[in-house]
DNA sequence: AACAAAGTTGCCTCTAGCAACCAACAGGCG
DNA sequence: CGCCTGTTGGTTGCTAGAGGCAACTTTGTT
């Protein structure tokens, strides 16, 4: 069974990604400003990207509990990373808006990356790129929430060390 | 600048895999045992498929703390998924074992989840998947610990929610 | 009035990094 | 050879980060 021989490399090349990605995240947190933890990083650059939200767009972008996205909203506010307005066209929702400090220290920190990035994967064609990320898109596809209910356990793992 | 592009979502499909590939894992090590902690199934399931290894090999592979490795594999010995015996060859150094009664559970586990598996990627050619393979094997080699020191920062985060 | 949605908070577990420590090997060197 | 030093394999205590779950408040919706 050729096919499983390739899923249980997948699965292996994942977990080696997940361990790796895990770590450099940590690092451009605190690139971006010292005390700045990993995981409220990447709310912080999603709020970057995708501009003015809420929290509850955050959870649904990033699938975690809303307790959690709270506590690390609270610690970008804290940080002086974000801010909070009140929605006008909700009044319970609080919109999130990333700094003018915020954005510029992350905009130095994405340049450092992406030419660092440059130089490691100099030799992808663009091609292959995007190839990349659409295969990995429809796997990620394949990995939703099972509709199937949980009985089936199940889905590929993937953190695996086989 | 197109290149960039593409770099954005590619971070961004990376974020969306490692939160789905979380809640995978914690499922299948609940289904392995209950009372299973899903870091130590990863274990488990290296141990399964390269045979007796002592830690600090699977240290090598995880890249995490070896005190983490450490607690895992006295976890799954309390539940007697895993058997220690002093390495001959070595005094200092212990052969860590998987169970039969863990083979035969992980097997059942890894049953369901390839059959799942095909139903949802039942539409992949063998060459798209050995393709995305590849191409992540790729990835993480340029994601590998910065030969260039710390002060790069760097490299593609990846967690994102771009 | 009843219910749903947005957030906050408390409590809990899991995870892993760091550092201190012990035991066992390994390589000189007098 | 015995001894000293350094290295490697592992364990343990301490700590912080991360997120799930549930209770609760406030505001909207029907």
């Amino acid at each position: 069974m050729r096919r499983g021989e390739a899923l249980g490399q997948l699965e292996q090349e994942v977990g080696v990604l997940i361990r790796r990605v895990r770590r450099v995240i940590g690092e451009r947190a605190r690139a971006v400003h010292d005390g700045l933890q990993p995981s409220s990083y990447l709310i912080l650059a999603h709020l970057a990207d995708c501009g003015p939200a809420r929290s509850s767009s955050i959870v649904d972008t990033f699938e975690i509990d809303k307790g959690a996205i709270s506590r690390q909203v609270q610690h970008l506010v804290d940080l002086g990373l974000v801010e909070r307005e009140p929605d006008p066209a909700d009044g319970r929702a609080t919109l999130l808006t990333i700094t003018p400090e915020a954005t510029r220290r992350l905009a130095e920190v994405t340049r450092q990356r992406r030419e660092l990035f440059d130089e490691r994967l100099g030799d992808w064609t663009e091609a292959e790129l995007t190839d990349l990320v659409s295969a990995l898109s429809r796997y990620n596809h394949a990995l939703e929430p099972s509709p199937l209910g949980a009985h089936a356990t199940v889905a590929p793992d993937a953190g695996r060390g086989r």
